[in-house]
Order: C-alpha cells, then sequence, then structure tokens
DNA sequence: TGCAAGTCAATACC
DNA sequence: GGTATTGACTTGCA
C-alpha cells in the first residue's frame, strides 16, 4: 500500500467477496502492514519519516491537527462526490456508519482526544492529502455496485432472498445467522420520554447516583440496573462532548459553531435532544454561577463539570476540573477553546465585573445575593489567573519551557 | 470497582 | 437509502 487509501483498496478486495467477511476485515486498521504509509511528496502532514510507520505510531507522533477543519473538509468531499459515510468510515477509518457520522458532526478538539480516539483523524488527513483518494473511493462504491449486483443476481437465481446480502449481518431476533444458527439477539431497549424525562431528573440532581438510587431509579421506571448505569454513562459522556463544542464557540474559534451553530445545539435548544440536556437544573444553579464560566445556556451540561469545578475551585488553583477546562485554550491553531487568547472563559472578566445578564452565563440569571457575585468574582479571577498562566505556557513551543 | 473514552449496531429520522 | 441518535459494550486506567 502506498497511499492512505491502502485499506480503502484491501477493502475492494473484500468486498470482491463476502461482504459480510470484509466487514471485519475492512475494519482492520489501516496501515498495520509495517510497509505501508509511504509518504506522499510533499505531504502536509508532519509526520517526519513516517513510511513504514504503523498509524499507531504515525498517531503518536502526530502535531496537533485541526479536526474540526479536517472534519468539515471531510464532509464537504463526501458530500461533494456524493460519497456515503459507511464506505469512507469502513474503508478508510475503519470505523461504522454511526460512528463516522457522530465523528463527523462532533470532532473532540485534538487535545482532548486520547490516542486511539486521535486515530480517525489522522486517517481522515491522510485522505485527504492524497489527490486521488476521491477517485479511489468512487472506484470502492462501483467496485461495491458490481459485487452487490452480482451476489444479487445469483441469489435470485438460486431462488434465495436477497434480505442482507449487503447490508450487513441481521442477527436481529429471529433471523438466521450466515452460519444458519437461530441467533437470539436481546432487542434493543427504546426509552420513552418519559424515562428519559425521570433519568434527566434523576442526572441533574445527582450526576453520579450511588448504587441504591440507581436501583431505586430502574424499579421506578422499571428497567434494568444496567440501563441506568448505562444511560447516565452515556449520558455523561453525551454531555461532556457537547461541552467541547460550546467552548469552541465560547471561543469563536474555528468549529461547527462557526457555521451557523453545532449540531448539538440543535439539541439543546429545542430542549428534546437527548445528546443534551434540555431542561432547566434549579438545583446545580448554584454551581454554575459560582463558576462564572463563559458557557453558553448549557444549563445541565455545564453542572456535570460544574459540580467538579464547584468542588475543587476553593481547594486549589491548579485543580484538575479547572485545568481541564482552561487547557481548551492550549491547543494552538485550530483548536477549540485557545484562539480567542482568552481561552473559553473570555467572558469570566465581565461576570466578574458586571451582571450575568450581558454575560454568558446561563439561564440561572444574575447572582441571586452579594454573597454569590463575590464568590463568583474570586472564582472568575482564579480562573482568569489559571488562564493566564496556561496561555504563557502554551506560547512556548518547547514543552520544557512550559511554566506551570 | 467505577469511570471515561471509543465504538458498534439497531433504529429513528429525513 | 443515507444520516443521526442512542443503548450497549469493550478497553484501559486509577
Amino acid at each position: 500500500p502506498e497511499s492512505p487509501l491502502s485499506s480503502a483498496e484491501e477493502s475492494v478486495n473484500g468486498l470482491a467477496g463476502d461482504p459480510l467477511a470484509s466487514q471485519s476485515s475492512s475494519l482492520k486498521p489501516l496501515s498495520e502492514d509495517p510497509s505501508g504509509g509511504e509518504s506522499q511528496p510533499g505531504t502536509p502532514l508532519p509526520l517526519p519519516g513516517h513510511s513504514g510507520l504503523s498509524i499507531q505510531e504515525m498517531v503518536a507522533m502526530s502535531p496537533e491537527l485541526d479536526t474540526y477543519a479536517i472534519t468539515k473538509k471531510v464532509k464537504e468531499v463526501l458530500t461533494d462526490n456524493n460519497l456515503g459515510q459507511r464506505l469512507f468510515g469502513e474503508t478508510i477509518l475503519g470505523l461504522t456508519q454511526g460512528s463516522v457520522s457522530d465523528l463527523l458532526a462532533r470532532p473532540k478538539p485534538w487535545h482532548k482526544l486520547s490516542l486511539k480516539g486521535r486515530e480517525p483523524f489522522v486517517r481522515m488527513q491522510l485522505w485527504l492529502q492524497d489527490p486521488h483518494s476521491v477517485e479511489k473511493l468512487m472506484d470502492m462504491k462501483r467496485l461495491e455496485k458490481k459485487a452487490y449486483m452480482k451476489r444479487r443476481l445469483s441469489s435470485l437465481s438460486d431462488g434465495h432472498s436477497v434480505e442482507g446480502v449487503l447490508s450487513g449481518p441481521d442477527y436481529m431476533q429471529g433471523s438466521q445467522s450466515p452460519g444458519g444458527q437461530q441467533q437470539l439477539k436481546k432487542a434493543r431497549v427504546v426509552l420513552g420520554p418519559e424515562e428519559k424525562e425521570a433519568l434527566k431528573k434523576a442526572y441533574q440532581q445527582k450526576p453520579y447516583p450511588s448504587p441504591k438510587t440507581i436501583e431505586e431509579l430502574a424499579s421506578q421506571l422499571n428497567l434494568k440496573t444496567s440501563t441506568v448505569i448505562n444511560w447516565f454513562h452515556n449520558y455523561r459522556s453525551r454531555i461532556r462532548r457537547e461541552l467541547f463544542i460550546e467552548e469552541i464557540q465560547a471561543a469563536g474559534g474555528v468549529g461547527p459553531g462557526s457555521e451557523g451553530g453545532s449540531p448539538s445545539l440543535r439539541g439543546c435548544k429545542s430542549g428534546e435532544g437527548d445528546s443534551c440536556d434540555g431542561t432547566e437544573s434549579e438545583g446545580t444553579v448554584e454551581t454554575r454561577q459560582g463558576l462564572g464560566i463563559g458557557l453558553e445556556d448549557h444549563r445541565g451540561a455545564c453542572k456535570d463539570q460544574g459540580m467538579e469545578v464547584e468542588s475543587e475551585a476553593g481547594a486549589s488553583n491548579n485543580s484538575p476540573a479547572q485545568l481541564d477546562c482552561t487547557t481548551s485554550g492550549l491547543a494552538g491553531p485550530g483548536s477549540s477553546c485557545g484562539q480567542s487568547g482568552l481561552g473559553i472563559f473570555s467572558l469570566t472578566e465581565a461576570s466578574s465585573t458586571s451582571s450575568a445578564s450581558s454575560t454568558n452565563i446561563p439561564s440561572s440569571g444574575p447572582a441571586r445575593n452579594p454573597r454569590d457575585n463575590n464568590l463568583r468574582k474570586k472564582k472568575a479571577a482564579n480562573l482568569n489567573n489559571i488562564i493566564h498562566r496556561l496561555e504563557k505556557a502554551a506560547s512556548k513551543e518547547d514543552p520544557s519551557e512550559w511554566e506551570f
């Protein structure tokens, strides 16, 4: 393989055979073969001598990438060329359609990603750099279609149904697996609006419920405890992700927000989206007011982090929660929060000197009493101090020069 | 053991 | 038919 699309070529081979089998083969990492990943001449991705490196090594060595710019460009290319997320995901990224959709719609800032999480972005970047990437993917599409038609034809001639020929494994309840065995798969739980509402309310009161609370919730809602546990895990995770996007918007940087609103906000603003908390959180207003963070009407989403910060704010200037938020502004060009020069707390100063109504302080409104105001000012000053120091550190390229 | 991160895959939605 | 959503699962970490 000599280009980032090498995996796509491998998958073409897979698709030419059994599409169900190719699913797994195409999901293998892109350039596992150490001989793969030959660098394109003049590649903009500064991966010195990455030829011969595994994708993991390339990711580890990769400089910071602008995940928003990358996903934006990928979306453009896919749309312009009428290429689907499934094809792109399975052949280029080794991910399923749903994951691709998620990645493209809500890319995390580079510095918030783990090595594994960075991998798809490196693959996307390499793919974008390949001048023949689209061409190759189009070829793949044609081959896939051809293979599908071939199978369809042979299935019809055999008198068999063509169901599932291309759409992947179908192990739904009662369906036949490719091996001919009857496989019973658990039906997917679909939570009703009332159940979701109840869970959200529970989350607002306690984002980290005790096992006892989980038990109670489960029995009250007639759900399995594992479902409730999973729901809390997923909700926290997704709220956190929404927060990243909010941070970008707050920083006014590149990203979904600069294009007329992040997808996440649809959920927030509508009050319906499950990927974001659409309900007011009276129980945690204090927390957010105390923070005075310049995060727009994030309501429950802020609470998650807000609670952490609330518990840490008075303890240490370098509390993990504070650093976690603040370092969002350190990523440099193209990243989420640092571009404004003020980071995500760019409005914090304002909030510390004027009423909340003129700031981005969430829907909780102005502080309720002077004590709240003082507390908020104190915390805002604290945060600004941290921002200042981190920004100073970030301005130095050499990590050894960083001052914390 | 509990959590976060990442992902899958069923299903809702357009 | 393609995309978005989301419950469930896996993995790694503290």
